[in-house]
DNA sequence: TCTCAGTTGCTTGCATGCAACAGGACGATA
DNA sequence: TATCGTCCTGTTGCATGCAAGCAACTGAGA
């Protein structure tokens, strides 16, 4: 039988970024520990044991096995031979490195959306925007975050390209970058001056300027990971 | 334990691309099988069994199971759970996405380098033009769609940025890009265009002129694209 | 007190058996 | 003949047992 791409895409669909299905218990094992690695619950140890998650999940070592080695391959653990499953988090030069990432493909998807034209996640940014004119108006930091994270989120969706969103949200997953977010917010002026920004990119984007909203969606990913670290300095 | 990041990109790099270690069955089975994909020496078709695949190999079903689950992961098979595992090949759709995130990061890894500086990468490129203007001369085919490869691979190395370096690897592997060379340079004239845009991308390079550096290796790229396309269709 | 050899516990790697399900083959029936 | 229902084969998902190796601990000896 012969395999068409369609269907791999059809598939890819409902199972998100996952390779496993959801509903097997290898896929809630990847999920849940995922989300686990994200929000920073797990201390970088030697506590991920395959007998322990296990027990933990109530299922044997394979799925669990399976569901680690995955999450190796996504950057997130590092499983060294007959020693331990570890957490990894990015050394300084990798944090760099990630950022260069951010920054990069960030600019392009704003630059593709830019030529794109008026698409659906148009308006859906400036609804976006709106909220988070009032939001940073009533200083309503943990709303400002989200909407933020949103914005970022719909200009990769906007820009239509499968691959570069699923490199994207491997890179953020090892960054951890949902977490960062609220100390690059925390700085003093920031979210304002990212409110701006934001606007200013999707302004170039709607009147189709692509090479200039690369380039400010480059400055702002620059300028974010500035206030970034500084945040995290104090 | 805690585990340093050092560690874990010593480890990478010894490992190469590959999460598993090439020592172990699981590593071996994992690079062959990803070699012959790309080489295209399997057809899409059902035979990727876990039972027919540990019998060639010689071994259980178990790590030929995991190394499938990493490829699947990596894009480059599908695995259909309780039917069957499947060679996959990008859609059209999917091939203009590739093309469009090589182009993105073939761009951005000229910028990177033309930011480095004088690098040994840069004494390696020169040296790789010199070949190449020989292979070019004297019409060997095959030696030039080497150093074409070489070239690109160097300006990924010569950018120093692990992480881009590792996704474009997995994107080349998806697209076959090895296979896809030849054709490309096959189109009349195409060898001598290709080494000359490689001259003009370097010499911007070395004039550290990055902007300009990256935006003709995005033109490169794409009259690559446009070569291999119309080698395709006749 | 320091060093080093031996041992022991814990970890993952691999092999294997069973279960569950998908999809086609095949036959019964309208 | 067309269609529906049943069975049967093949596949992967999961559970479990054993093997191999690493690391730390323990104890003896200097």
């Amino acid at each position: 039988m012969m395999l068409t791409s369609d269907d791999v895409k059809r598939r890819n669909a409902v199972a998100g970024v996952n390779g496993a299905g959801a509903g097997s218990i290898q896929g809630r094992v990847i999920s849940e520990m995922r989300r686990r690695i994200i929000a920073g619950e797990i201390e970088p140890g030697v506590n991920l044991s395959e007998l322990a998650l296990a027990e933990e999940f109530g299922v044997s070592r394979t799925p669990v096995r399976e569901a680690l080695k995955q999450l190796q391959t996504e950057g997130l653990i590092e499983i060294r031979p007959r020693v331990g499953t570890f957490v990894t988090s990015p050394s300084r030069r990798e944090i760099t490195e990630l950022f260069e990432m951010k920054e990069l493909l960030e600019g392009a998807a704003a630059r593709l959306l830019a030529q794109r034209g008026r698409v659906p996640e148009i308006d859906q940014l400036e609804e976006n925007l709106r909220q988070a004119d009032r939001a940073v108006a009533r200083d309503d930091r943990d709303r400002v975050a989200e909407l933020v994270q949103e914005f970022h989120d719909l200009l990769i969706i906007g820009a239509d390209n499968s691959k570069l969103e699923a490199h994207y949200r491997t890179l953020m997953n090892q960054l951890a970058y949902s977490r960062l977010v609220a100390t690059s917010l925390s700085q003093p002026g920031r979210p304002v001056q990212s409110d701006r920004e934001h606007h200013h990119v999707l302004e170039l984007i709607i009147a189709k300027d692509g090479d200039s909203a690369e380039r400010v969606m480059r400055e702002h990913v620059r300028a974010s990971r500035r206030a970034l670290l500084t945040g995290l300095q104090s």
